[in-house]
DNA sequence: ATTTCAATCTTGACAGTGATTAGATTGCGT
DNA sequence: ACGCAATCTAATCACTGTCAAGATTGAAAT
């Protein structure tokens, strides 16, 4: 895992924290969080087992900054599907951009999902979701729609795409050579 | 974990394989399986720290013991719901049955879901589920429906319920005091 | 009833883990 | 140039999964 023996590294690494979070990213994408190790990770970037300590209270805390970095690329890939969706159906972009997005990293599902319940209010991607979301919505019906239809739309719209996602990573449920296609289908099915 | 370091048992436990599993679901239960290990499992057996593993060949393939019992008795509860549908809808008290299962249980759901991705072609409840859903599709539409499209009514149909248990676990999204009519009218809105 | 055997359990060990402590090193602001 | 705070190392602790060697036992076979 990228070990620098030859040249030797002064006292201080100088960019440890940001090459730790690096590292354990691309772990994850390989092996998955299971195997992960503060101990190998340290090792990895040539330092000794403790270092890391300095930066990041505990494993826990180190996984959480693992899990913003995440979170935020998963947030920019919405908002590139959004930025890219023209004149196609908004809310159908952005469900095959989630979907897809855990399907090139089955294993950021796992991790980011298999932790400790997320606070949905505070999570990037949902928020931006609703807002994009609401907006369609409004548009779509000529801004007849109450708080609580929104509201109901947005949970159950956000569940299904969750839902396939996780289908997508399971062999043999959706035509995964084409993806595009077949979740168009399956959400146009519940369009609003 | 009901230590009973009083009476001295025997040599040989007689009940260890089934303890160990039935420990390992409360123990899961209530805390999580990041925190469960085979050795405290053993202690509160009142045996020692190797002995699971005349039982199980690895930690792993335990979970994956337990892992089965958690799968029968969803399984079971969907059974069981769909017995008692009645004339309802039968597949939106599926639905609530799966959510209200999850629900009750969310380190279930952590657990089931963040191990190993499932194989959805031999995972009991989907099996299940595909049954009745199939049955109930053909009868709504007089038969006139295909393959294809019962198989992406069934996809998005599940995927659906699967997202809104996990939005049950998580607070503030779902009116959790009502869940049963909240789940009621989420599903309607996209019956088929 | 005795023997035998496979299943089960204990002891003791190993390597790997997260984490803490005390102390070494060093960059940086004063 | 000095000194402090950030960062690193070395050493250690308790805990983990797992294995090998041997002890114990119930039950089948003689």
């Amino acid at each position: 895992m990228c070990a620098k023996k030859t040249e030797v590294r002064p006292y201080h690494h100088g960019n440890l924290k940001e090459e730790l979070i690096e590292n354990g990213l691309r772990y994850i994408d390989k092996y998955g969080v299971e195997s992960l190790s503060m101990r190998k990770l340290a090792e990895a970037s040539g330092v000794s087992s403790a270092a890391p300590y300095a930066h990041f209270k505990n494993k826990d805390a180190f996984l959480d900054a693992v899990q913003d970095h995440i979170t935020e690329n998963l947030t920019e890939a919405l908002k590139t599907a959004y930025e890219n969706s023209g004149d196609r159906e908004v809310l159908i972009e952005l469900g095959k951009s989630y979907v897809k997005f855990f399907y090139e990293n089955p294993l950021y599902y796992q991790f980011i999902f298999a932790r400790r319940s997320i606070d949905i209010n505070t999570f990037p991607p949902y928020q931006f979701y609703c807002e994009v979301a609401s907006e369609a919505l409004k548009k779509m019906h000529n801004k007849r729609l109450n708080k609580a239809t929104i509201r109901k739309k947005n949970i159950t719209m956000w569940a299904t795409v969750h839902g396939l996602a996780r289908f997508a990573l399971m062999e043999g449920v959706l035509d995964t050579d084409n993806l595009d296609k077949e979740i168009e289908q399956l959400l146009c099915s519940i369009e609003v």
